[in-house]
DNA sequence: TAGGCCATCTGGTCCT
DNA sequence: AGGACCAGATGGCCTA
């Protein structure tokens, strides 16, 4: 990609056309004409410059640095991209619909298991244990999950779902893996 | 072509 | 002081 550092080459007025010196001198213009930069440099235009390399090469090393940042970032997303249910179209996920659909997955894994140990206390079994093969995929129709009045039921805020799904009912036949392809007609930016 | 997504740069702020 | 984190800006790519 195109770099702001591919414009730049020794004219350093170019590049820090405003520096913290500039302003302890009271806010210098931007570049100052030709007669004021010699004036200026006598003296000092070695340490200025070397000022210049200095701060340069230091915002190039947070550059790295928050390059590096973002892809590891990344990285950690794509390995929740794998845990998480594939899609049948195999379409990767965006950042936000990975986050949310782990946030919706993980909702609808805990949901299930609450549901199997309240039906394992009503006929006295131990409490089921669930396959993750079986694992339920949240999708936009899993989502009315503020109705069930269960703490840990805490709703997604940016869950839209209407009043009367069958969340409500607590019939889970409807964690389907189909509803994943409702995913992504899922309205985001709902929180 | 507009809009969405993404990578990158950048400056500010907080933390060690 | 230097690094981590964050959010805004910008430009490229892709798709409907």
């Amino acid at each position: 990609m195109d770099s702001v550092y591919s414009d730049i080459d020794s004219n350093s007025c170019d590049f820090f056309p405003h520096t913290d010196d500039e302003d302890s001198r009271g806010g210098s213009p931007l570049c100052p004409p030709p007669e004021q930069q010699k004036k200026r440099r006598r003296g000092r235009a070695r340490s200025e410059a070397t000022v210049q390399v200095v701060k340069k090469n230091r915002r190039l090393k947070a550059n790295d640095r928050e390059r590096n940042r973002m892809h590891n970032l990344n990285d950690a997303l794509d390995a929740l991209r794998g845990v998480l249910p594939a899609f049948p179209d195999e379409t990767k996920l965006t950042k936000i619909e990975t986050l949310r659909f782990a946030h919706n997955y993980i909702w609808a894994l805990s949901e299930t298991i609450r549901i199997a140990d309240l039906q394992a206390g009503k006929t006295g079994d131990a409490p089921l244990l669930l396959s993750l093969g079986e694992a339920p995929s949240p999708g936009s129709d899993t989502c009315s999950w503020s109705s069930s009045g269960s703490s840990s039921s805490s709703s997604p805020a940016y869950c839209a779902s209407s009043p009367g799904s069958p969340a409500a009912q607590e019939d889970y036949s409807y964690l389907q893996q189909d509803a994943l392809y409702g995913f992504r007609s899922f309205v985001p930016g709902i929180y």
